[in-house]
DNA sequence: GCCTAGAAGCAACAAAATCGCTTTAAGGTG
DNA sequence: CACCTTAAAGCGATTTTGTTGCTTCTAGGC
């Protein structure tokens, strides 16, 4: 019972860790993911299959854990002036990465094999670190702005709905519907939204590269 | 090429059919859905393993239309004499069951072996039925209402989003801040909603009971 | 009442997941 | 800086699951 044995995030552990994401990514390219199966990605990766499973359990899981660092956010939104403008802009290329093809699988993904919620809630903390960026710029240009769980609600919620649950109508012109009632709502409806800190926390038994 | 032999939906078929889901249903009680194996479900229905392998392919899809046909709406929402009431008292309800385990567990599974969305849509169109007979009521009675989609993307998506993705806060405090603001902007915001009526299919293989 | 073909059964096989045990090497300790 | 301690990786035997070709059954059409 030492104070901190933990996790080990360096040395072998996080070249294994490395070695079988890459292999992931490479396999994926090569024969598609749904063909992957454990055994194979061992090999690919240069370890033993038992490996894999004692670490992550299944395919599922080591593909949820890839498929959240495929859907953090590279960049910082676009900084076009004003909030409405960046907002526009952030909501058409989230529609765009994630209802795509591979985006919708990589949701998918992420949801199924996380028996406790966290890596989803790891990509809801991307999408709500995003729109802080941008509310923060608004705030200093003195714009007023709406709470982030506003905006979740009335942008991001929509959106991921309707790429899980509904088919069609997923274009930049629903972007800019959800995005309008959204900072129209913050004239009307003021403080009425939830106000509620997401606490973004991440424990588990992976080390992060 | 005989013009209808499509899927055989009595006979042996939907004996099978309907043994298998009911040896899902008891064993998920007795040894806990984790614990489930196709062979195990078998043995239980009396079948042979190659038989589910067959017609459902894998675990995840089996589970998938169970979890559809649990989460079937039982009754029509109960009518409370006024729109707001109704609603209320759905969104409410709707929380209850879909933010309890099981229900995560159910929604989960729904999404999970559902390569084509049809369990997905399945999902959303029985939602959007519950809401539509909500508002054929409050038409009836001479109130204005707002369109399906709206109380969809404003009510149902938050609510979906929040359990698959967030933690914290969904309470009945919350459904009736969400249905608030969605009756309240149908004044506001009137035809600005989307207008699009969602194509319910079901095809693929499996014969309804 | 006979055909037909879609589905289930069966059994041999192939692939995967699991588990006990051994070995390696991070990272803390004296 | 050599030395422990221990989490994690390797290995191989074993169990369990998934696949496949072929046979048998039977619902539904004629």
């Amino acid at each position: 019972m030492s104070p901190k044995p933990m996790v080990r995030p360096g040395g072998r552990s996080a070249r294994v860790q490395e070695s079988v994401h890459a292999a992931i990514r490479e396999l994926v390219g090569e024969v598609g993911r749904d063909a992957l199966t454990v055994p194979m990605v061992a090999t690919r990766a240069g370890v033993t299959p038992s490996t894999i499973y004692r670490r992550w359990g299944d395919l599922q899981e080591l593909l949820s854990d890839v498929a959240v660092e495929r859907l953090r956010p590279e960049t910082d939104p676009a900084d076009l002036g004003s909030l409405r403008a960046d907002l526009d802009a952030w909501a058409e290329q989230f529609i765009d990465e994630m209802a795509s093809p591979p985006g919708r699988a990589y949701i998918r993904d992420a949801l199924l094999g996380d028996p406790d919620g966290t890596n989803a809630g790891q990509c809801s903390a991307y999408a709500a670190e995003q729109i802080d960026v941008m509310l923060a710029r608004a705030v200093q240009r003195g714009e007023p702005v709406p709470e982030t769980e506003l905006l979740i609600d009335r942008v991001v919620a929509p959106i991921m709905y309707r790429i899980l649950f509904r088919p069609g109508r997923l274009d930049a012109a629903y972007a800019r519907e959800l995005v309008t009632n959204a900072v129209s709502a913050q004239q009307t409806e003021a403080g009425a939204g939830p106000a509620q800190a997401a606490a973004p926390r991440r424990s588990k038994k992976k080390p992060d590269s």
